[in-house]
DNA sequence: ACACACATGTAAGGCGTTACATGATTCC
DNA sequence: GGAATCATGTAACGCCTTACATGTGTGT
């Protein structure tokens, strides 16, 4: 099971699709913790085709033509069992991390930068997911899958927000001292 | 600057090494949130070195060869560069959001499972820090880069387990009613 | 007419992992 | 003598991004 897999049998699970409008869903949604591309989507969508994991239907309209990929129960499965399983492949990164490291070992103000520039970068982020809270109150419901993630992304925000500025005072007595 | 480069100059900032050398500090720290292989590190020493940001020097030990290398004035320059620039290259990649987004697409029972399943890997992830933490303290201090990263890695793992308690409550609410 | 969105792809190139190759030294 | 560690690399392969190519429909 490749990176890009699970992204198309999940998409498609939601409602069936063309490859056009998969990529669209996915920048809608799923980007921000997994990107995927056009270069990745079609090749997967004919390989998921073969091995029979997902159906396309023509759909011509006029001269241009389209397919509409939906799942098979045999994709169903396959998703169903990815859901199932332990999360091999935990990787983790992050460059503010990175920074945090050598930063800290280049001495306690470099590490105050680091804590701070690190601070307003999710002070940023944080706008935007409470934006995107705010879109979803008036117009259609948060569903389940969508608001879990994005209650989680808000309170994980908020404590990586907290840590900095409890870490900004400790680093400032430092400097100060 | 590519990936690997940062994570080269910083362990070189730290102390110098040969590849072999950095590799192992890697695989001891920076590799929980930023990996490096001997694919990517001896061929970014070769350039840096043809770009003057490092110097290696032979240390001949008997028949085995062995370069040790050190950050040149040009090198210290630019990783202080890439310390102080803003991170422009700060993406995320976490399979169990993207898990947790395609469960609760399929009910709240599989929202719990999934959610119940985060929480268990992030509790073990948690217990291997804290046994880091306790192996810092009898032996030689945690020094500010590291002890700052494992602070916050500590705080962080907290905040998710706190996060994934309160959405199973939730969840076997909906699952009950 | 023109721009833009729809729709499907391909090609080039970079990046990174894995596995392999090679040989020296050290410890048991 | 054999195993593990030190030490430096290379090659193959896969994955992914970016840019490009191609053509249709829709709105102004």
């Amino acid at each position: 099971m490749n990176a890009i897999r699970p992204v198309v049998l999940g998409h498609l699970a939601l409602c069936p699709q063309t490859g056009y409008e998969i990529k669209q869903s996915v920048d809608r949604s799923t980007r921000y913790f997994w990107p995927a591309s056009y270069g990745q989507i079609y090749p997967e969508l004919r390989r998921l085709e073969e091995e029979g994991l997902i159906r396309g239907r023509e759909e011509a309209q006029g001269g241009r033509r389209r397919v509409r990929y939906e799942l098979t129960r045999d994709g169903e499965r396959a998703l169903r069992d990815w859901l199932a399983s332990p999360a091999a492949w935990e990787e983790i990164r992050d460059l503010g991390l990175l920074k945090l490291f050598f930063a800290g070992a280049a001495g306690p103000e470099s590490a105050l930068a680091a804590v701070r520039s690190m601070r307003e970068e999710r002070e940023r982020k944080l706008e935007l997911l409470l934006a995107i809270e705010a879109a979803g109150d008036d117009g259609k419901e948060l569903t389940l899958g969508p608001g879990l993630v994005l209650d989680y992304g808000l309170s994980l925000y908020r404590a990586t927000i907290d840590w900095c500025r409890a870490a900004e005072e400790r680093l400032a007595q430092e400097v100060g001292s």
